[in-house]
DNA sequence: GCTTTTCCTGACCGTATGGTCAAGAAAAGA
DNA sequence: TCTTTTCTTGACCATACGGTCAGGAAAAGC
């Protein structure tokens, strides 16, 4: 009687619209964060109506929830890709250029998870717990052992992480600033010149 | 008739209850965003009563952007103090420290203007030109100086800049990550060592 | 003391917003 | 085709929220 049949495989009407809904609430979600959106909003955004959109999901946190869970693997794919079999310093200058190719690419992505952990992480600290850290611990424990062989320069991993993400988000969640500090001069070319050396430097023995 | 008296200096009352709603709206703001913030919040925060909240300042907007004009000079005066006579490195690291200390002394103020900028500054994009672009752009004149002089690594200096804010930032605005991430450990401490390392690698001819 | 100004509040208002519901339109199934 | 299920919506509701106002309490000025 009310959710679009839990049981039953998604309908065509119902992949297009639960798509349509998603896409509108990223737009209205990452620009205004979530107590700035409102249904209203994301209905004419999907253009649907509002009560069309409490068909297909309970209620606004659901949207927004929904929204985290599916973009998260997406957003930790880079971090993934990191090949423990490759070259110690191409891996990570590569994740850092994939990164920032994602906040030119994805800022709305990015704006979305910056606002929603800036905000404490009501909606998702567990999914936090579950999700990111196992891989961030991998990962640490990845360029430990490479700073222990001798590959990369002695520093903290974790560190270093939270380094890379911040250095490269910064562009996307940040934008209004760099755009007003830089004014019409291209960003990225230059950001992405920047932090080649930057971890180069940083990295090499 | 409406605010108290806009002529004549302000009263014993006004300048304890003034700055008794700047201290509750910058607890609420920072938590919560402007749109997530409600005056009956701030007025709780405050211990007063939302009419005379509103006695003092003409609305939720007002006391917005009172926040923000005051914490601004706050919040550059490290970046003013950089001191052109010293030495170049010692001069850029010791505004890392000062950085990364107000993220752990006043993370507040920080998420507040990370959650005013997300957004796209719609309440202070004209301050970012007026205060903010100035000061950055001679900041920016005065590290390339240094570098033309063989006194710092050849870099661009406002992506230097940006580096510096996201890495420093990074600890306030997204400590619900860092804390998932870094359990018990204690964040500050290694912080503080892995910036000095990243910014004496990367400065150092 | 008295008067004036400043300070404070309970009650109220208009609007925005998340959400509901009954009933109709459109697909899907037979 | 007819029937059943899925999809869609206008109208509505309850609450939250920014803001107003008339009038009273407390300071300040004299």
């Amino acid at each position: 009687m009310n959710n679009p049949s839990p049981i039953r495989k998604p309908s065509r009407i119902q992949k297009r619209n639960r798509k349509l809904i998603l896409d509108a609430a990223l737009e209205v979600f990452s620009a205004h964060g979530y107590r700035g959106a409102t249904l209203d909003l994301i209905a004419a955004e999907a253009g649907l109506s509002k009560p069309n959109i409490l068909y297909y999901f309970t209620g606004k946190e659901e949207i927004h929830i929904t929204l985290l869970n599916g973009l998260m693997d997406t957003w930790l794919a880079p971090m993934r890709e990191i090949d423990p079999a490759g070259d110690p310093l191409e891996e990570i200058l590569r994740y850092v250029h994939r990164k920032l190719e994602m906040s030119r690419e994805f800022p709305r992505e990015s704006r979305l998870f910056a606002n929603e952990i800036i905000q404490g992480a009501p909606r998702i600290g567990s999914h936090l717990k579950a999700g990111l850290k196992p891989l961030v611990d991998e990962t640490a424990a990845l360029f430990e052992g490479w700073m222990a062989a001798g590959k990369l320069a002695q520093m903290d991993a974790r560190h270093l992480i939270f380094s890379i993400w911040a250095t490269t988000q910064h562009y996307a969640d940040f934008d209004a600033q760099v755009q007003v500090l830089m004014q019409d001069q291209p960003v990225h070319e230059g950001a992405d010149a920047f932090l080649d050396t930057l971890y180069r430097r940083l990295l090499t023995i």
